[in-house]
DNA sequence: TTTAGGG
DNA sequence: CCCTAAA
């Protein structure tokens, strides 16, 4: 009582448990390992898509409620349902119209079984830079997704010449009912997000916050618009021990780059046995902010990467401009190995090489005329992408993230692996690379017929400001080892989750996290409580370093003074019920 | 299943 | 985020 007196933090005061125990019920993650996955053959689906936008919306909806809730006359929570539900509806309505309407590009994969770890996510400190290595979701209310992925087309491929190929395209269409279903799902909770007392009004950030707390859900529920055409290639040179030493000492670079954590996997020489697999680490947020410098694989990628059959279209103001991302380009590939190395540590190898730059955090770039386009914030019109874009002038490509602090190695250079140390190692140049085609046309539904667009035979609706509605969505098959569980991708709190967290430790106190997740983030399904956590931990240690020590989005001041006022009072009555007894 | 902490 | 001992 005298504490609570002493202690003003500006909302309604610290309560006791407002939420029975009783109230427990099934949550959280189940049993990881237990999943049953597919360690044999994994994808990489490159789409681009529109309806992300979405369909992204409908899970995270709920943070849009704690806008609402704190300020009901922003906009309610029926009035963000019934938006999404037309939006959708529309989507919905463009599938049926165009059949399919993404291209997607699978790559499977044989995958090394094991696991390592992403280089920047191990905590303390580092966790809120970059962003998500990928890695399927484990919940079991993700089992749905899951499903619905493995749904998916997909092409096995390969190496030629290096690596027995082996190539499969197969069609489904039937995924498109399961994305329609999953996307609904997020609404149930929309009315679910708490009440807040501290009558403070939050509002709803930028779109940027509100599109950070959306991405995340993208590859979840897009990916399973059937591919049209799916195109694979890789072309595969043998580069002589004779060559010059410039790779040589970029063979460092590479391993600095990759400095893979062998821990308990990665075992290059060993055949597959190992824990939990991290290959196919592909999905990522292409919205994300941070920016990729201008060294790195995406100029390689940039003359690659291209679009086909794009179209002018005139006089539609304001129509969505649709595009179709037929394939990839991935960034070029080197690789060490020793001669007497067999052909299956060089399928491991290159599927090391592969996941690895898919997985360390790649980007979306995108390309106007060759020239690289890094604000987000501009509108597709400001940026010059339009209807009236010319052939050939929108490319997008995947890049690395991590070569912004290696000047000198990525830049010109492709990353290598190596699989040897002193022994004579051949290089293995592999220019991996999927033919990049986009298309673009109009949303005109008239302009279909007359021209090349007829060819364009999957569709995707960009709503404007969307181009980043492009997700990597890591595949694989059911069946198979069922102890193979994977890292989940990383999802950066928003600043509107970070005061939803904040209100509701003030109320709940710390130690009750499983009721934190109940009050504040029952409808995220991707923030368990152990999450929530581990985000009030890091919280607590943001609050306490020097604002130029920190990373990520900055959080408001603000906020983590009363971060750190609740944590001092919460320990404090933490404390206090300790000595009681004595 | 949850908590609590170290990794 | 992951992993786990404890509760």
């Amino acid at each position: 009582m005298m504490l609570q007196k002493k202690v003003n933090y500006g909302f309604n005061g610290y309560k006791g448990p407002a939420i029975p125990k009783a109230s427990r019920s099934i949550r959280g993650r189940g049993t990881i390992k237990k999943k049953p996955e597919n360690n044999q053959i994994q994808a990489f689906e490159i789409l681009a898509n529109v309806a992300g936008n979405f369909l992204q919306e409908s899970e995270n909806s709920g943070l849009d409620n704690v806008a609402s809730a704190k300020d009901p006359h922003t906009f309610s929570s029926a009035d963000m349902k019934d938006k999404l539900e037309d939006e959708r509806g529309s989507f919905k309505k463009d599938l049926c119209e165009h059949g399919n309407c993404s291209e997607i590009v699978s790559v499977c994969l044989p995958s090394r079984q094991g696991k390592h770890e992403n280089l920047s996510s191990s905590f303390p400190g580092n966790h809120l830079e970059g962003q998500g290595q990928n890695i399927l979701e484990r919940e079991d209310e993700r089992g749905k997704r899951r499903r619905v992925n493995e749904k998916n087309t997909h092409i096995k491929g390969s190496f030629e010449g290096l690596i027995e190929p082996s190539c499969k395209v197969s069609k489904d269409c039937s995924s498109e009912n399961n994305v329609a279903k999953s996307s609904l799902e997020g609404h149930r909770h929309l009315d679910s997000f708490p009440n807040t007392s501290s009558g403070r009004k939050l509002g709803r950030d930028d779109d940027e916050n509100l599109v950070n707390s959306t991405q995340l859900n993208s590859r979840d529920k897009i990916y399973s618009t059937p591919p049209d055409m799916q195109k694979l290639k890789y072309a595969s040179s043998l580069m002589s021990d004779e060559n010059n030493s410039r790779e040589n000492s970029e063979l460092e670079n590479l391993q600095r780059m990759y400095p893979f954590k062998k821990r308990k996997f990665f075992n290059q020489t060993s055949s597959s046995t190992s824990d939990r697999g991290s290959q196919c680490q592909g999905t990522f947020d292409s919205s994300d902010t941070t920016r990729v410098n201008d060294t790195n694989h995406g100029t390689a990628i940039e003359e690659s990467s291209s679009i086909v059959g794009q179209q002018v279209h005139s006089g539609s103001k304001g129509c969505n401009v649709k595009l179709s991302i037929k394939s990839f380009k991935v960034p070029e590939l080197f690789i060490n190995i020793p001669e007497t190395a067999t052909i299956g540590s060089l399928k491991r190898t290159v599927m090391e090489a592969v996941t690895t730059i898919l997985g360390n955090e790649l980007h979306v770039g995108i390309l106007l005329q060759g020239k690289k386009v890094r604000d987000d914030s501009k509108t597709l019109i400001q940026t010059g992408i339009s209807q009236d874009d010319k052939r050939h002038r929108l490319g997008f490509m995947l890049e690395p993230r991590h070569t912004s602090n290696s000047p000198s190695s990525c830049n010109d250079n492709p990353c290598f692996l190596t699989t040897g140390s002193q022994q004579k190692l051949s290089k293995i140049k592999i220019e991996s690379c999927v033919e990049g085609d986009l298309n673009v046309v109009s949303s005109q539904p008239d302009t279909y017929a007359n021209n090349n667009v007829s060819k364009c035979r999957t569709l995707v609706a960009v709503p404007a400001i969307n181009m980043e509605a492009l997700a990597v969505v890591p595949f694989r098959r059911k069946s198979g080892n069922p102890d193979f569980a994977q890292r989940r991708i990383r999802r950066p709190f928003s600043v509107l989750e970070v005061e939803a967290l904040v209100q509701a430790v003030e109320k709940l106190g710390t130690g009750r996290w499983r009721d934190v997740k109940q009050r504040a983030f029952d409808h995220a399904k991707h923030r368990t409580y152990v999450d929530l956590k581990d985000k009030w931990k890091t919280l607590v240690h943001t609050a306490r370093i020097s604002p130029q020590q920190r990373r990520g989005e900055p959080v408001p001041q603000e906020l983590l003074d009363r971060v750190l006022a609740a944590h001092a009072y919460w320990s404090q009555q933490q404390c206090k019920h300790q000595l009681k007894p004595l």
